[in-house]
DNA sequence: CGGTAGTGTTCGCTCATTCTAACATAAGAA
DNA sequence: TTCTTATGTTAGAATGAGCGAACACTACCG
């Protein structure tokens, strides 16, 4: 079942890493896909064409990738694993938010279906994970939400922290440290211009977080 | 923590297989492994040449492998995840006892130690995994129990099913659908020679079972 | 003691994944 | 448009993991 030809660790890396970065149908350069997956550019290239002839992305010379529809479908089963196996991290084994991402890294590369399933049930079919990314259902369904960075909500505007965009562990406790959990109801009360520092209510106490901390925190806007 | 430098699941793999054959300090034969392992005898001896200048095993051409101590660890380790993953197949995810020695092959080489510890705790540090093999603790000690298989037990003698030793899914069915559950108190009515079935009291209910599958099912015998 | 059957090793290759160094192309500045 | 810098690609090599075919050693039989 999950023993298809190709889909060791670094090709699954690849598709999630060229999901992630492809908004839309943009192209995907080579070389941001060898910052992401901390490789090199040539070792980027060759995958590229390996998986270009497997089917599952479509390279053109120096013009970068994009998934293919079958490449598309992996990428989102091991989205799907990696989010289910964080929340089950956190909510079954006493995880703190910042140490399970290095965790489902390496596991969702080794899970079986049967195991993904498990948990899911477990869970309760959850369609969030406890950084705020939803997850995949089995069929490659995603929950849909309007989210607004909170270095771009204006003052006097609300919502609540919807999602902690960050997979670095130490951003993620800073965040944390500033004030700003998830599922926080934040009121912006004035922003510093130059991408300075953005204030805020969170939960009715007043926070102060940085501009490049406030782009990757996702408020759901309320009127 | 967990990143040696040559700790790949091959390498995991090898030593868990040496330790399985190694019985006292016997020299474990490369074309033993190689039927266990499913590799090929060039393979196996490779492996052995690597392995012994990494230090992890005392390899000798035409002699066969020992562990050295640093491979013992290596290998009482990866069992300890196996067995640990094993039983958490069972106890919280709702895994048959069939099915989690193929899944708990491939975690075990995925998960890290805080992940091991925390299912441990979980579990309540457990000494018995669910085929009744006993779990090494994390510095390396065993549980220590004198069993017999089923199939050298004389008739009129007894005890309990302390273990299905196999990790044939198929078998271990077999042993389940046969009436033989761990645990189960058992007496020997009769056996036929040559190495004929032998029949048993488990649990009060008659049973009957080949000769081979007997030698399997071992019991922690009562006076 | 010598020869053969069986066991174990070496050789030479392949594939996947990675790297460095050298080359090629594209895109914006002049 | 030409040139330069950015960005990308090929070439060539290494490592880990395997394999099949050919060679080497052991051990036992006579």
């Amino acid at each position: 079942m999950s023993d298809h030809p190709l889909q060791s660790k670094s090709v699954e890396n690849f598709l999630k890493a060229v999901y992630a970065l492809q908004e839309g149908d943009d192209r995907v350069a080579t070389n941001t896909l060898s910052d992401v997956l901390n490789k090199t550019a040539p070792s980027v290239t060759d995958m590229a064409q390996r998986l270009e002839s497997a089917g599952l992305v479509d390279y053109q010379k120096y013009r970068g990738v994009v998934l293919t529809e079958a490449g598309r479908e992996i990428a989102l089963k091991v989205i799907r694993r990696h989010r289910l196996i964080e929340l089950y991290l956190v909510r079954e084994l006493g995880y703190q938010l910042h140490e399970v991402h290095g965790e489902a890294e390496d596991l969702e590369h080794a899970v079986s279906d049967r195991f993904v399933e498990a948990i899911a049930k477990k869970l309760g079919d959850p369609v969030i994970d406890p950084h705020g990314d939803p997850i995949p259902s089995a069929d490659g369904t995603l929950l849909y939400r309007h989210l607004m960075p909170l270095s771009e909500l204006e003052p006097g505007r609300g919502g609540v922290i919807a999602q902690l965009k960050t997979s670095d562990p130490e951003m993620l406790q800073h965040m944390l440290d500033r004030g700003f959990p998830l599922q926080g109801r934040v009121e912006v009360i004035a922003r510093d211009p130059f991408q300075g520092p953005t204030m805020a209510l969170v939960n009715g106490i007043q926070r102060v977080v940085g501009y490049h901390v406030a782009e990757c925190i996702l408020i759901e806007t309320s009127p």
